[in-house]
DNA sequence: ACGCGTTATCGGCATTGGCGCATAAATCCA
DNA sequence: TGGATTTATGCGCCAATGCCGATAACGCGT
């Protein structure tokens, strides 16, 4: 299952959701990850202007991943969508 | 479809064949993102620092999203691992 | 109500993005 | 092969990241 990620604020909505679901803190993700819970704490609340790198080792320490895949995917789930 | 896109290079890769699946150049794809044709130069060439907001825009340009979904996804199509 | 863990902000600092403007380098095609 | 399009770099600039060290503000359970 993936969800849908077009924007900063999703997908810092999916990194909180897939750590809380880990039941992980800010600090224990920012470690994993190689970076600072402050760090977390802007890319989580949906930092537009965080970096790609960044964002992607989150996404590794969490054992998530990007897909690129088109907009007008039938079978994409629309989670996100609902929830915000 | 979607391809993974664990990396920058990934991401760029990515990028590149679906503009030239449009017939683009990256000019005409920056214009439609708003970016300067040496930045879309450099995404493509997978700037680790890119924000991710500008890749974003890239993939909203090109009628694509990122999807965030598990590593271990069997589904999860490879053509990246194939094509680097 | 209180304390404790968690998360959101703060100032300063070095580094870098993406811009404008411009050009070299690589590619394609007639 | 020559010319034209396309892509990759260049320098200076301003703004903003993510770092460090800390500290508010928030939430939750007892």
């Amino acid at each position: 299952m993936s969800t849908i990620a077009r924007t900063p604020q999703q997908i810092g909505n999916a990194i909180r959701r897939a750590r809380k679901r880990l039941g992980l803190s800010q600090a224990e993700l920012g470690e994993r990850a190689g970076l600072r819970q402050s760090t977390v704490s802007i890319i989580e609340t949906g930092n537009p202007a965080a970096r790609i790198d960044t964002v992607l080792g989150l996404l590794a320490a969490l054992d998530l991943e990007f897909q690129v895949a088109p907009r007008n995917d039938p079978a994409a789930p629309s989670l996100e969508d609902i929830l915000g």
